[in-house]
DNA sequence: GTTTCTGCAAAGGTTTTGCAACAAA
DNA sequence: TTTGTTGCAAAACCTTTGCAGAAAC
């Protein structure tokens, strides 16, 4: 899988005296081994894809660890649950629009938009630090051709 | 208390084939006694000093009917629980600012970022519905002084 | 009178934690 | 060895729900 965010994470975790293990390991590659967002649970299940053995209380415990070094990223889609996002690695600044039609999500990002938040924030007399936009919508598709190409899920 | 939100809540509570009761307005009165945003325990305690009987049972449904009327909007500060947000009747498309300095919320709304937001959406193929944008900063004012006027809660 | 509402207490779902055995360094 | 980690089971949280009695209309 992938060496360059293994390494990263053990150099998070060697920085805060904690030790590198195997059940760690495989939370790590289930989560950085798709694309998706996904729940605590639906991270559980792609672990014990790897490893059956993969515990609950293990799970949360990495989790807050892979937040906690910035390799993952928690987002609101304005579901029930938390979301977990693995792709601010490779898209730093991105944001999430929703489609009300079929639940699906769309990564953007836009520097205009990255520009202005940051003119705002200072107007405000403060200095920014992480922004975070979501956007829910309807897609045109669904409005012309009563169907929406994005499969629910 | 403010009349004409009990009058919109009643009048959404009748389109629905339900009842007016006596519970549900205490509920509404403490919502929308304050400017601050609060949690669903928050707002069971700001009820209880209307109304000492009030149950959570009730709060939690009433609550959902508050929301799903669009008079309260459930928002997402970033932190452990949901928060809930009075103030949209009065400015629709604000957004939150978090000082992570002392944890206050600034609410603060520009049209520059309305269209953006629109344009964007537009772009992807979709019609924009709702959007909710939430920075995190540090203040000017604790960079320069230590210190930040915003009181801690 | 009929239908909805309330409040309790119990259940649900998710996340955290105490602890003893285990493993990394 | 020492110190951190795991996994279990229990607890902690927040929210929802079944039900019987009460209230709205």
């Amino acid at each position: 899988m992938d060496k360059a965010i293994q390494s990263r994470f053990d150099e998070f975790i060697r920085k805060k005296g904690l030790r590198r293990t195997a059940q760690r390991d495989v939370i790590v590659e289930a989560a950085f081994g798709t694309t998706e967002h996904f729940t605590a649970d639906e991270l559980w299940d792609m672990s014990r894809r790897i490893d059956p053995a993969t515990s609950r209380a293990t799970l949360y415990r990495t989790l807050a660890l892979l937040v906690e070094s910035g390799l993952l990223q928690e987002i609101d889609l304005g579901r029930d649950q938390k979301y977990y996002d693995p792709n601010f690695l490779d898209h730093p600044n991105h944001n999430h629009l929703i489609c009300l039609d079929c639940n699906s999500v769309v990564e953007f990002s836009d520097e205009h938009m990255e520009v202005l938040e940051d003119c705002i924030t200072r107007r405000l007399g403060f200095r920014p630090s992480s922004k975070n936009l979501r956007i829910e919508a309807h897609c045109e598709e669904m409005a012309s051709t009563g169907h929406c190409k994005r499969a629910d899920k």
